[in-house]
DNA sequence: CGAAGTATTGAGCTGCTTCAAACGTGGTGG
DNA sequence: CCACCACGTTTGAAGCAGCTCAATACTTCG
């Protein structure tokens, strides 16, 4: 656990509008500077925190890329989430001072480490950091309820529609190209995000190359015809 | 939307040491008194809210049952949730300043109205209530982890066993028999939280009773055997 | 008592999984 | 530098878990 000590400041930092200071006046902001005072690497297939980690700090990704994962007493992994520049990671971690998933770097990445009583202790003084906080943890809630969506009543090519629909979106919001892309995550993690197996996730893929809707080579990813996304995702939207 | 004024206490409250004011002493409990001034009776089959409509307030569960549910685009449903006294329900309206999901009451029921505004306020006076109010947002993301870990990976008898096995320890948390109790859900709303149809719920159900392992009657169940519902979640943990 | 909603059960079908084989591709060490 | 190996990906073929469609029965309530 080697946590590099680099003087960064949230005031100056690219991902302001996107992460945690969004929203935030100067003077807030130099307090929050304060509050994020470390960063820490992580390399390629290294975990941030594992389960069963106790908890201490939520964790802004600043560069690089994560999955979240839970694990069943018999050994059942479930992806539950990817996590890119500027957001996130940790929030299980508050209920029961332990983490109850791993978040594992895909690449190699480095995060803010935000100490959470330190958060809490400013929320208290800032009620705008208090709502965003707020914000960022409702956020977390109603993207699982849409997952459970996914899971739960969609279609093999429906869910992996709505994942590459959703990665892109999140990837524009960042400043990347609206139609191509690098995937991180291997077709298993992706199937393991998706409740299908690795097959089917290529096999998807490789529908979707046949009916002219995307380009996929390995990783590389280019979307052809959006629309033809979101009709998978909304099949007969009559009206 | 009538509101009913009564006369309520968190105080005085049975369920105090399962809802909001778990942990908090009798200082800070006066003045959550104070925040939850108001009640509100729904039908059976009336929403709490829907989504769309603008929040305001967060609810504890005061007696009845809820579902929460997902409506996609197109039109399907995703149960995410069902909530019994004691649990908070509203979380989701935070980020956006609306409700993304319904919440519809099971049965007659009645909830304590938490005006989001003032919880807010209040946690910035008791660190106490903070911590909690973070703690109960962390605790639905965990919980939604382990949904997603059910509807991605289980197969359909690990799915209803595990169902099961969480209704009934929730009931045993409030005092009710760990063994047998009367579903508040149809076999439709069961089949939509757990990603089936219908007919396999009811078909997994006659599946566990020719096996021994409960008895059913329509909306009544008797877990005749809790090891085997276990077993069954967790199949071939060996060690 | 009748009607609407809910539950059970059967039979056939299908979308996804499983198992298997072959094919990249990228990294490493001879 | 290239051969090799580990890993990831693609594709095929067969099987099956859960779905669809359909008929019947039970329960609740006006």
């Amino acid at each position: 656990m080697d946590v590099h000590r680099i003087k960064v400041a949230c005031s100056g930092c690219n991902l302001r509008e996107l992460c945690l200071p969004m929203g935030l006046n100067p003077d807030e902001m130099d307090k929050l500077d304060h509050l994020v005072s470390t960063r820490k690497r992580i390399k390629r297939g290294d975990a941030l925190f594992s389960a069963g980690d106790s908890f201490t700090s939520l964790y802004a990704v600043r560069s690089g890329f994560f999955k979240t994962r839970v694990t069943s007493p018999d050994g059942r992994d479930q992806v539950t989430g990817f996590q890119m520049a500027g957001e996130i990671i940790g929030l299980d971690g508050i209920v029961n001072d332990r983490h109850s998933c791993d978040a594992v770097a895909l690449e190699d990445a480095e995060v803010c480490v935000m100490p959470f009583d330190e958060v809490e202790a400013l929320s208290r003084e800032f009620t705008t950091l208090q709502h965003h906080v707020h914000r960022i943890m409702s956020r977390e809630i109603v993207r699982d309820h849409s997952v459970m969506l996914l899971l739960g009543s969609m279609r093999a090519e429906e869910r992996l529609a709505a994942f590459l629909l959703n990665l892109v979106q999140r990837l524009q919001a960042r400043g990347f190209s609206p139609s191509e892309f690098n995937l991180r995550m291997t077709r298993e993690e992706i199937g393991s995000y998706l409740g299908m197996k690795l097959e089917t996730v290529s096999r998807t893929f490789s529908k979707f190359v046949d009916d002219g809707v995307i380009e996929v080579k390995q990783r590389y990813v280019h979307i052809k015809d959006t629309e033809a996304l979101r009709r998978i995702v909304n099949p007969q939207t009559c009206g």
